[in-house]
RNA sequence: GGCGUGGUAGCUCAGCUGGUUAGAGCGCAGCAUUCAUAAUGCUGAGGUCGAGUGUUCAAGUCACUCUCACGCUACCA
């Protein structure tokens, strides 16, 4: 679907339980907003819909802990993606938000149709059910004893003791270990998407584009990475996924279905139909009709998103959609890979990140900055790195000293020569081109350059090349700036003013072109430039064609006789303090001591003296085969040895860990993990970040102290 | 461990289906220049294209092995 009669693009709905942070905005935002400007400059019917995912567990988990309600968290958080957006520029046609009343009846409509036409298998389990904490119980948080030998406290899935494999209804006397009350048997019916049916089109789609026998899409305009990721899921072979949950906060099964009592749609058929809700609003209030936008085959769909998201987006998603036989299937997935920041991954939980907020605050005006600096660093094809000396290099060199300065030269000069009226010329006055003095040109074949140079700009948006297509738009900048300097317009003056007449002229087109074709990267420098030419601002209604069909006939994007503003500054330098101070607000890790998982609840003296704790010494330490996490112990008690398996592997090398003292578990029931039976565990600490460290007596002390 | 993507000048990155002396921007050195936010233009130095083996007349570009980074996945009672 080359030539789409419409477009309908969407960004990855961002998470309401943190804030936007430079991540996002390189993931899924920027790449698409300007995508999306570009085409609405080309006249494209296109639809640009995003909003807040607002279900899901997590939402309530961040809610029991602030001691505060879903809704207030949502609520929250969506206000502040609001600003983040407008504050950037990010110019969603319509942003939604998934707990919208349009968005529970979009999706469990969706979710009708595809019971009534009997897509889901259906599979009905006994569960246990804790009627004091309303909700069923997953497996490991039922105790009971092992129906095979007397445990008592064996797992729902596993009896830890004689190691054999459990089911929950196995259980003698079950009790869950949330309430320590009794639970119930209750029936539970959850309703199972069997994508293994759908690996052969699947298969057929990403790998040639062909969809129902007729080609759909080109395979090569997709990104590597992402069909690299889909094959491997489809090599290893899909299975059936649940869209159902026992949750108690989201989008409710419809109620006349049999079973639905307490079931939510799974985040599968809740968010990305968030998509398609989105579009309704928009669609209401704008007098279109959305399904132009989701079920015609004339509309390319386009799912920005990041890398996180490709397998949702590519597979799972597009199983929803054929499954329901009326919609279209994404176009293309154009997701990037992720930003780091200064070396370290970003991340939410340890504070290291930019917050978009936070920067509309801290450098206010200076949105574009931020844009360009992300698009030149998009991490496209692999992971990319914010560092914020990159970042001031680039606007201080590339913005200011480049394109700033080179509008501000046209400006000043046509002020002072001309009183700020665009310059009439002779067409057959000879110039200097952008090569030099080597070749001779005209105005006329240079607006023909010019025109070359915009294709190949808007060439490379098409094909998702952002930050080619970005400096593809400076090569344009550093061509006026040659134009000027081989022509030399302050020394021609003196003895031949038609041509400083042409040239002058010659580089107002450019900065006119540049006016326009910098839209879509930096909108609120465009609109300055529009501005400072005293031309209209760009309305993101076909000007891009407007633009190329003037130079295409040779007509002038700027006329003789019009007059310009005076000269402002385009961009500002940022100096070295403002980036110290930003780089000092990036804190590595020093974490509030949040109490990330609440204190467990209360146990009695008697349950603790049942533990059996001990020091020990480590004697042999050894990498268990085939897995990434875990190392093989020997411990020394002092009256006996014994071997362990532990999950450090990734923070301790057997080296280090050889000689050390730690505290162990001794009376843990024996499990087998990875064909080696563990006699006991060791304690570790665990940060936040996921960092471990033992927990062990002081140095110097004997084995197989008694630790209480 | 399995799978995927990447490892190219000091830094940030381009290099499509293998084909002459491997490219850009920044930084660095020199020259020119002053209209401009000490901006601009020109020239130059800098790379055994992660390591190794192979296929080929020819490999950064293909195959295999290894290694490192990141992601997904398994194992972390």
């Amino acid at each position: 679907m080359i030539n789409a009669k419409r477009i309908l693009v969407t960004s990855a709905l961002p998470y309401a339980n943190g804030p936007l942070h430079i991540g996002h905005l390189a993931g899924a935002y920027l790449s698409a907003d300007i995508y999306v400007r570009f085409q609405r400059m080309m006249g494209k019917d296109i639809a640009f819909i995003c909003g807040s995912d607002e279900n899901g567990a997590a939402i309530t988990i961040k809610a029991i802990k602030g001691n505060t309600t879903p809704q207030k968290i949502v609520d929250q958080y969506h206000e502040e993606f609001k600003v983040a957006f407008k504050g950037i520029g990010i110019s969603f046609d319509y942003y939604h938000r998934t707990s919208d009343p349009l968005h529970h009846e979009t999706s469990q409509e969706f979710f009708r149709k595809l019971y009534a036409d009997g897509k889901f298998e259906e599979r009905t389990t006994e569960q246990y059910y804790d009627a004091k904490a309303e909700q069923f119980l997953a497996d490991r948080y039922i105790k009971g004893t092992c129906p095979k030998c007397d445990y008592d406290s064996a797992y729902g899935d596993q009896c830890e003791n004689c190691g054999s494999t459990l089911s929950p209804t196995d259980l003698i006397n079950p009790i869950s270990t949330l309430t320590g009350e009794t639970p119930v048997r209750k029936k539970t019916t959850h309703w199972y998407l069997p994508l293994n049916e759908d690996e052969e089109w699947l298969r057929d789609w990403i790998e040639n584009g062909v969809l129902d026998g007729q080609q759909h899409h080109l395979p090569k305009s997709w990104k590597n990475h992402v069909i690299g990721q889909c094959k491997s899921w489809l090599d290893g072979g899909l299975q059936p996924r649940a869209m159902t949950r026992d949750l108690d906060w989201g989008v409710d099964v419809p109620q006349e279905i049999d079973g639905s009592e307490g079931k939510k749609l799974y985040v599968w058929m809740d968010a990305p139909i968030g998509y398609i809700s989105a579009t309704k609003a928009w669609a209401k209030e704008n007098g279109k009709d959305w399904r132009d936008y989701w079920q015609d085959e004339e509309t390319a769909l386009l799912h920005f998103i990041g890398k996180d998201n490709i397998v949702f987006h590519c597979i799972i998603f597009p199983s929803i959609l054929k499954a329901h036989g009326d919609y279209i299937l994404p176009t293309n997935v154009p997701a990037n890979q992720f930003m780091n920041l200064e070396g370290d991954k970003i991340s939410t939980s340890r504070n290291w990140a930019i917050w978009v907020n936070d920067y509309l605050k801290d450098l206010p005006g200076r949105e574009d900055e931020l844009r360009y600096f992300m698009i030149k660093t998009m991490p496209e094809q692999k992971d990319s790195e914010f560092t914020w000396s990159g970042y001031q290099d680039a606007i201080n060199n590339e913005l200011v000293n480049n394109l700033a300065n080179y509008v501000n030269r046209v400006v000043v000069l046509t002020n002072k020569y001309y009183e700020g009226v665009v310059p009439q010329f002779d067409e057959n006055q000879e110039i200097f081109g952008p090569i030099g003095e080597d070749e001779f040109a005209f105005h006329d074949s240079e607006l023909l350059r010019l025109y070359d140079d915009l294709n190949d700009v808007a060439d490379s948006i098409r094909a998702y090349e952002f930050r080619a297509a970005l400096t593809k738009l400076m090569d344009i900048s550093t061509k006026g700036n040659q134009i000027l300097q081989f022509n030399e317009p302050w020394k021609t003056i003196k003895d031949d003013e038609e041509k400083v007449k042409a040239v002058m002229n010659l580089s107002l087109q450019y900065v006119a072109a540049i006016a326009c074709a910098t839209h879509p990267f930096l909108p609120t420098a465009s609109e300055k430039l529009c501005q400072l030419l005293n031309l209209p601002l760009i309305a993101e209604d076909g000007d891009f064609v407007t633009m190329m069909d003037k130079l295409a006939m040779g007509e002038h994007l700027i006329e003789a006789g019009h007059k310009i503003n005076s000269a402002s500054h385009l961009f500002s330098r940022i100096d070295d303090e403002t980036i110290a101070t930003q780089k000092a607000k990036l804190v590595p890790a020093v974490q509030e001591v949040e109490n990330e998982s609440p204190i467990k609840e209360n146990i009695i003296f008697d349950d603790f003296v049942k533990i059996d704790f001990r020091t020990a010494k480590v004697v042999e330490a050894e990498k268990v085969p085939k897995a990434d996490k875990l190392l093989k112990l020997k411990l020394d008690l002092g009256f006996e040895q014994r071997t362990v398996v532990s999950g450090i592997a990734e923070h301790y090398s057997p080296e280090e860990v050889v000689g050390r003292e730690v505290t162990l578990v001794a009376n843990l029931a024996p499990r087998k993990i990875r064909g080696v039976e563990s006699q006991g565990m060791i304690l570790m600490a665990e940060s936040s970040n996921g960092k471990l460290s033992f927990v062990a007596p002081d140095k110097g002390w004997d084995s197989g102290m008694i630790v209480r």
